[in-house]
RNA sequence: GCCGGGGUGGCGAAAUUGGUAGACGCGCCAGAUUCAAAAUCUGGUGGUGGUAACACCGUGUCGGUUCGAGUCCGACCCUCGGUACCA
């Protein structure tokens, strides 16, 4: 063992030893509990930044310290292959997709080794690869066998100079990145997965997920956003179907003064034909984007139609207006509008001055009378008035009964609907696995037999621009009709990246499998017992994965209901305040600190810097004071080596003779006492800097081999120590475990425990607080009686005072 | 706009969930070591007043509950993430 501490070779030690042991590729084991254990997989941008470190760092301690509470542990790592940057990459650098994706894979594979994780590489997988794609496309089968799969018309944004479908991210106020043109919404057929159908169970399990951060059940019920309320139908003069509107406030009914409509209703085209006027609001619309922040911060506009229609329970006549803040794709594309009872509704009443409508009088104890010009009145308390027979019901009892006088006159009835969308899958663009169909002038659609997958993406077209090139690409397109065998046409879209991450982690149980796409492997490993990964993902990927998970259950692959037991939603790496992206710029890229200090130092750092789930702002500085500590750490070690490798025998606590000794064990315990607490709810953090108490501890001892009680201290405190620190700094801390003669191995050793024996206290210091204010402290015998601590703390000065 | 976070010394943070605010670390200051520097070690370090003991103030802002509030309640400000085609 040398003196100082150089992290390249005690890095190459130990990953060397690893390899030689292959001490992370594991297989099923039945006599063992199984810890399966999951960061979420990589985008290969090309290179490895701090989020990444962050990531697999906290992934990494959880699964190794499972492995020393012996779990089977289950650490894989795959690659998000496919999407939207590798073909801006291709076309800027003038390469192929695959060889950029490829590429990128292998450098950061190299940078992501240069960690020390302890992955199953074997299991490593590779979104991109027929191998892997196939099996999004059986799966696309199976979907649209069960009806889980369905095409219909849907907008994108359009880019009328480059002729292409941009994503939300390529739209820069209102225009196109390369083109700078306006965006246009364009209506195109596409490909959807029915999740709506599982919107129930998506919702109601997240009471089971025990292990899930509290705001991102939260945030997926509010996502999901199941509304019970009614449908009431509207009569429209003169025109066949109703205008049928979706209300959670049917008490508000008789305060209806207008309805409004979506640009994108039926009603609304029809209006458009008669009326240029409409025709130009319409067409106004439609140059924004796609995305629900656009429309909700726009202006709200909107413009009469000719129509009018009756209310079901007055006959009064409604005005009918196109609203731009209405949106087709939630409830039904029209609303009543209630201007003394919504915010929205309010202000536009005032704006088109409509007439406002109070029909809940506000409680006795707020501000009476409510002035409804002023401000409308949206508490779901008060009593109703101007409402007919219904006056002075509750809102409870008449929601109840105006719903039930509806249904008896087939003017509505109760009806749920949800916020969550069935889940658009089509892509108009090339990197991504083609969609499994064929269109055929005689047959119409039909799926390509499952004997004749995978459909390979061709990779020796030219790259010219990005978006829908497979259209443009015969030797693709061109097939024959599996059905009538005439000539027919290939789907041209490709799916969304998010398929492909909706069910990876159950295939790395079995990724060799080429028969089928999950084999009872899976069973073994899933559900994920930990999952890592980033906050920004609550939604959308969490989402899509439950619901898959439980589409795979349903055809039998999968045993359990969800995928992912624990959550730990980890915080952004932030540079400057904001996320680090390569188009903002700010990107820290970890390679050349880890060649200056090596991976430990910045694993440490990442892990003491913040708490996991907290957003950590990148600052430089603590790297350094995370090298020095490493440096301390195995000066220690040092030091200890001799008395800690000749002490072999443990004197029993009640022979020490040594009073500072016995409370120095004992201050070590209570450390680790809450060592082990913060390992338990995961603050790794603290952990981090109660090993750092430990050293500061010993290191007010002298290195002494004559002394036996000495000895044992150091040899129990550095040991756990080394055990505390190797899930975090596993190099520096195998290297050590060896060099201190405690094992061959530090991950077959047991994570630390604290000594309840040791934490016995003969003396407890207690604080005195008047009033809440600290004025005294004390320092008590452990058995002093209740009478006898207070008369001490009267006797004191500084109490006395204060009495 | 809507949904979900966050705001504590010069900086990253801690406070076992209503009971010693600032553990641990960074930075800074002073000292030791050195021809000198780096590295290392020792001590100090929220603000104001005081030689000191100690006192008062202090956890984004304003208000409330409580013997006692960083922690609970109400209103607001700033900021980050998501907002369905970035992943």
């Amino acid at each position: 063992m040398q003196p100082q501490y150089h992290a390249q070779a005690v890095e190459d030690t130990a990953q060397t030893f690893w390899a030689k042991h292959r001490s992370f590729e594991v297989t099923e084991k039945l006599d063992q509990p199984s810890f399966y254990c999951l960061s979420m997989l990589p985008y290969p941008s090309g290179e490895l930044h701090m989020g990444h470190v962050r990531n697999y760092t906290l992934g990494d301690v959880i699964a190794r310290i499972k492995i020393m509470q012996k779990y089977n542990v289950l650490q894989p790592l795959g690659w998000d292959a496919f999407g939207l940057p590798a073909e801006n990459a291709a076309i800027k650098h003038r390469v192929s997709p695959q060889n950029w994706t490829l590429n990128n894979i292998n450098t950061m594979r190299t940078q992501l080794k240069r960690m020390g994780l302890g992955i199953d590489w074997s299991r490593e997988i590779q979104t991109c690869l027929p191998e892997y794609y196939r099996w999004n496309q059986w799966l696309f089968l199976q979907m649209f066998k069960k009806g889980l799969v369905y095409q219909r018309e849907s907008t994108v944004n359009w880019d009328p100079v480059d002729n292409t479908v941009l994503a939300n991210e390529q739209v820069i106020d209102g225009r196109g990145w390369r083109s700078d043109a306006l965006v246009e919404k364009r209506k195109i057929r596409q490909w959807f997965f029915k999740i709506t159908a599982y919107a129930d169970e998506l919702l109601d399990a997240l009471d089971t997920l025990e292990g899930w951060p509290q705001e991102i059940i939260t945030m997926q019920r509010n996502w999901i956003g199941r509304a019970h309320g009614v449908d009431v139908h509207f009569p429209v003069i003169d025109q066949p179907d109703p205008l049928i509107a979706f209300t959670t406030r049917i008490d508000t009914l008789f305060g209806v003064s207008y309805l409004a409509i979506s640009v994108d209703h039926p009603l609304a085209h029809i209006a458009a034909q008669t009326s240029e006027n409409i025709r130009a609001f319409i067409e106004t619309s439609q140059h924004t984007d796609t995305s629900e922040r656009s429309a909700a911060i726009a202006e709200k506009k909107g413009i009469a139609t000719p129509f009018l229609a009756h209310h079901p329970l007055t006959g009064n006549t409604l005005p009918i207006w196109i609203c731009n803040y209405v949106v087709m794709d939630y409830g039904t594309g029209c609303v009543m509008g209630v201007p003394a009872h919504d915010l929205r509704d309010h202000a536009f009443a005032l704006t088109y001055t409509l007439p406002i409508l109070p029909v809940i009088q506000p409680p006795e104890n707020a501000t009476t009378p409510w002035d409804f010009t002023q401000a409308p009145w949206v508490e779901p308390q008060g009593t109703l008035i101007n409402s007919d027979t219904f006056n002075t019901h509750t809102i409870e009892q008449a929601q109840k009964q105006i719903a039930q006088v509806l249904h008896q006159q087939a003017s509505g009835g109760q009806t749920t609907t949800y916020r969550l969308r069935d889940w658009g899958v089509s892509r108009q663009r090339y990197w991504g696995t083609p969609i499994p169909m064929i269109h055929c002038d005689h047959c119409g659609l039909v799926p390509v037999p499952e004997s004749e997958l995978p459909v390979i993406l061709p990779l020796d077209l030219p790259m010219t621009k990005t978006g829908a090139q497979l259209a443009q690409y015969s030797t693709f397109v061109d097939t024959t009709c599996p059905h009538c065998n005439a000539a027919a046409q290939r789907e041209t879209d490709t799916m969304d990246t998010f398929v492909d991450s909706s069910w990876y982690y159950a295939r790395y149980a079995c990724p060799d499998q080429n028969q089928t796409m999950l084999d009872d492997r899976a069973k073994y490993w899933t559900p994920v017992d930990q999952y890592i990964g980033g906050i920004e993902h609550a939604n959308m990927h969490l989402l899509y994965a439950r619901f898959i998970h439980k589409v795979l259950r349903d055809i039998g692959l999968l045993n359990s209901d969800e995928p992912f037991q624990k959550l730990l939603a980890q915080g952004m790496v932030l540079k400057d305040g904001k996320k680090m992206s390569k188009s903002k710029g700010n990107v820290i890229t970890p390679m050349p600190l880890i060649e200056q200090y090596g991976a430990d130092t910045l694993r440490l750092f990442s892990i003491f810097t913040a708490p996991p789930e907290q957003t950590l702002e990148w600052h430089s500085e603590g790297v350094e004071g995370a090298q020095r500590f490493l440096n301390r750490f195995w000066l220690l070690c040092y030091q200890w080596k001799d008395a800690v490798i000749g002490c072999q025998t443990q004197p029993p606590l009640e022979h020490f003779t040594q009073p500072n000794l016995l409370k120095m064990h004992s201050d070590c315990h209570l450390i680790v006492k809450q060592l082990c607490f913060d390992v338990e709810r995961q603050q790794f953090n603290t952990v981090v800097s109660a090993v750092m108490k430990l050293v500061n501890l010993i290191s007010e001892l002298a290195p002494d081999v004559e002394s036996t009680e000495t000895a044992w201290l150091a040899h129990e405190t550095l040991s756990i120590m080394i055990r505390a620190l190797a899930p975090i700094t596993p190099h520096i801390c195998h290297v050590l475990w060896q060099a201190l003669a405690y094992g061959d191995n530090v991950l077959e050793a047991d994570y630390p425990q604290e000594d309840l024996q040791a934490i016995q206290r003969a003396q407890i210091t207690l604080i005195i607080q008047i009033n809440g204010k600290l004025r005294g402290q004390l320092c008590i015998d452990a058995q002093m009686s209740k009478d006898k601590i207070i008369e001490s703390a009267c006797a004191l000065e500084n109490i006395k005072k204060y009495l």
